[in-house]
DNA sequence: AGCCTGACTCGGA
DNA sequence: CTCCGAGCCAGGC
């Protein structure tokens, strides 16, 4: 199903560092199918998204770009400084060009 | 079967 | 950098 492989290339995302959903998607071999990779991860439910690091995920200008209702955008923000990820006021990732993960180069 | 929503992205101005 | 329109399609009804 869709939604199983969205999670699990997501959980191949190493610690402290992010992805966009575009990155997700064209992993998958459907670069077009960002939107599709936020609908998969909005269908996490709480114990499920304890598998999954659904936090290293953000858009591809470095914003949490969230809207659920069960976490929010805090909830990822708090995640990622858990990780040593810095997020600004305005939930955007700093230095998200340098902390962003390639699926392709697996160098870390 | 269709219809609607949505954790997105890209290209052009 | 910002704003806008169009394309994208899985999943629930």
């Amino acid at each position: 199903m869709w939604r199983d492989a969205v999670w699990h290339a997501v959980r191949l995302i190493p610690r402290s560092r992010v992805c966009a959903y575009s990155d997700v998607s064209a992993f998958l071999g459907h670069p077009a199918r960002a939107r599709q990779v936020g609908n998969a991860l909005g269908a996490l439910d709480l114990r499920s998204a304890e598998t999954v690091p659904w936090h290293r995920v953000v858009n591809v200008r470095g914003f949490i770009s969230i809207r659920g209702q069960i976490v929010g955008k805090d909830r990822q923000r708090a995640l990622l400084q858990a990780e040593e990820v810095e997020v600004d006021s305005a939930y955007q990732v700093v230095a998200f060009s340098s902390l962003r993960w390639s699926f392709f180069g697996r160098a870390g």
